[in-house]
DNA sequence: AACATAACAGTCGT
DNA sequence: TACGACTGTTATGT
């Protein structure tokens, strides 16, 4: 299996010798809490897609307190994206390409630290997911509890369809319409929908599957917002799937908090993606998947 | 009418 | 032991 594993950029002014104190800190309290022992990451390098490896930081305990020093729900801070994402720089990303047999990735860190952190504070309380039929899936002709809880906001009159459920798009709240207008501004594409995905810690999840639906544009990549505990993510080509076709590695990289990662045509084509779960991964994440829906 | 399945359960190896 | 990787579903929609 490939893992490709992206390193942050360094951050001016700090001290790299204390920042290596506190993940050792980090580490040896995450494994007196978890029993878990982190190994060191094992390297695994694809020839044409060589990444750095970097600490993995499990630790979201300061959450709270930047969000109340972000004051979010100042609400002239929505009316105008730079007020509102005051460090959110967009001229200067530092994006990395995942290419291989029609796989197409772009994958970069978005948002600071501390606007992450407000970011799921304020989603917490602004987002209501979906309960009773809305919360299960048929698969293989049985219904399912959802392993996870899921929401969606969209333009006025959207819909999206899959796995035997309807769902309606709500209209945007506030903090959601200027993520949005974010990622319009930083990819260029016009999303009108975005499907919202909560893992409550590491035994939520998702199965394989493509984002394949009909009423999405083909042209239009997934633009995926991960916010929270950082999660393994992988991809998996189609005839790589049992009964076993052809020989191609998985893809796997950690989706980070903050980060923004595209999955570019035809990747969905030929490419099944997963949140597997991960016991040693406490903490919530929450998943913002910007799609362009033709309108019926 | 093929064909795929956003889920789980069971097995196996570490 | 628990976790992760891997299989095989199964009856409906499309």
């Amino acid at each position: 299996m490939n893992r490709y594993i992206v390193k942050t950029k360094k951050q001016p002014g700090i001290d790299e010798g204390a920042l290596k104190r506190k993940k050792q800190s980090v580490q040896k309290f995450h494994d007196l809490k978890t029993g878990v022992k982190i190994t060191s990451q094992k390297q695994l390098i694809c020839e044409e897609n060589i990444r750095k490896v970097d600490g993995v930081d499990h630790d979201t305990s300061e959450l709270k307190k930047t969000a109340e020093l972000i004051d979010p729900y100042s609400s002239y801070l929505y009316k105008n994206l730079d007020l509102a994402f005051p460090s959110v720089r967009t001229d200067n990303l530092q994006w990395r390409k995942i290419s291989k047999d029609n796989l197409d990735l772009d994958y970069t860190l978005l948002f600071p630290r501390n606007v992450a952190n407000a970011l799921v504070q304020v989603f917490e309380k602004e987002l209501d997911y979906f309960t009773g039929t809305l919360a299960k899936v048929k698969i293989f002709g049985k219904w399912h509890d959802i392993p996870r809880k899921q929401a969606t906001y969209g333009d006025p009159g959207l819909t999206y369809k899959y796995s035997g459920i309807k769902t309606p798009a709500r209209p945007w709240p506030q903090p959601l319409e200027a993520v949005r207008e974010l990622v319009c501004k930083v990819t260029g594409h016009k999303y009108n929908f975005v499907l919202v995905n909560r893992y409550k810690d590491g035994s939520d999840k998702m199965g394989e599957h493509k984002d394949d639906e009909k009423d999405l544009d083909a042209q239009t990549p997934i633009a995926s917002v991960s916010l929270g505990q950082p999660r393994d993510f992988y991809f998996r080509h189609q005839d790589a799937r049992p009964p076993k076709k052809l020989n191609i590695d998985k893809v796997q990289l950690q989706l980070q908090h903050g980060s923004l990662l595209l999955m570019n045509p035809p990747t969905n084509q030929y490419w099944y993606h997963a949140l597997p779960p991960r016991k040693s991964a406490p903490g919530i994440r929450i998943n913002l998947t910007f799609r362009k829906i033709i309108q019926n």
